[in-house]
DNA sequence: CTGTTTAAAACAAATGTTTAATTTATTTTT
DNA sequence: AAAAATAAATTAAACATTTGTTTTAAACAG
């Protein structure tokens, strides 16, 4: 687990050749070369590029569990817990924005396993966390009761994955530069995130 | 543009395949052999791999224009036509969810260019159409003034995208089987994802 | 016959991985 | 501490497949 310098050089590289071309697109010669390492070490170090995978994600999913814990047991109302949430969620996905792309692709065709265990492990945790939020708030009447749960960090994570993923798109309708992208989503979007959620937590449905 | 039945054969199993195992996972040669016909076709119908990715996008977005122009000159009022284009919306995506999830992988690298400019169109159209509405609804003060409408399709696409994507730990999640899934989609997750629309129309952000 | 469609084989390039040899580091022995 | 021995790291080359594409020729249609 503990990994050398030559080797966390090789996940960095990866990790980034792998975000944006993908697995597949991605070959050893191509991490190699600018990772400035012999073709033959990847498959020294991990195994194989499948190994190699494996191990990028396990890293980062060390530094993945989030410190959801200390916000529950905040001195604080269920909404403002809520808020911390949502914004210490968001702050965490995109410093792992780029692991995240890569578990995107390969969860969407079933080739590579992946060994998803951990992963799920780590959202369930997440999930839980948020609903003894939630149900704090639903007790005490600041949340309405007729809310999925589960659909929660659905909302979070699938909206800020397809802004990342269409980056240019959404760059040029929101009159972003490069620089002030990251900033977007690090101040506006997380606004526009609470204010989703609190709408849907603090309101009963009106429609159907 | 008009395909003969081989050609058809060969898109439909090439959409398949594209997003179960990616575009660089899928060889000509597995579509070949799925879709009964020799390696040299493919190359000989589409010119070459990227041409059929090409011509398998264009084909499907000529579906993809929503009929969303209905909706707006609708007798209704904004809110109850904004919960109709959220209905259509989502019942398109499911309709065309393996060229999305393509779409999406390709985005994802920018090494295919995937000419976005015919996809970007149809994405502003659809974008404009829900802008008059919400803008209607606001000179109606139906709805509130502090919508970022730009991230309202993103609401939508993003979370409907990372259901399908993770399909798997979703349905484990939410006890569903799978015929029962894409039942939820159109019904269970609509009706959710209207709540949070209305949610974050009517109802001004009390945070921050 | 003529032009289009299908098929098998061949092509060169790229891929993941392994081998065998060499350099560098570390340990052991004197 | 110096020398010898062992282990580890690194390299270049080779390996066997697989890849997308092309060629050549046969079958078929009008």
């Amino acid at each position: 687990m503990a990994f050398t310098d030559k080797q966390l050089e090789i996940i960095q590289v990866a990790e980034a050749l792998f975000a944006e071309k993908g697995f597949d697109g991605t070959s050893i010669r191509d991490i190699s070369a600018k990772a400035d390492v012999n073709v033959a070490m990847v498959s020294y170090y991990f195994g194989s590029k499948e190994k190699l995978l494996e191990a990028l994600v396990l890293h980062r999913i060390a530094d993945m569990s989030l410190q959801l814990e200390n916000i529950v047991g905040l001195e604080a109302s269920p909404k403002e817990k809520m808020l911390k949430v949502t914004e210490v969620y968001l702050h965490k996905l995109a410093a792992n924005c780029d692991m995240y792309k890569i578990v995107q692709q390969e969860m969407a065709h079933g080739k590579r396993q992946l060994n998803s265990e951990a992963f799920n492990d780590v959202r369930t945790a997440n999930m839980d966390l948020i609903r003894k939020i939630v149900e704090e708030g639903q007790r005490q009447g600041t949340f309405q009761q007729n809310v999925k749960i589960e659909l929660l960090p659905n909302l979070m994570v699938g909206s800020f994955m397809h802004l990342t993923t269409n980056r240019s798109y959404y760059q040029q309708i929101l009159h972003l530069t490069d620089e002030s992208f990251s900033q977007y989503l690090q101040v506006d979007f997380v606004k526009h995130m609470q204010q989703t959620l609190m709408g849907l937590l603090c309101h009963p449905p009106q429609n159907v």
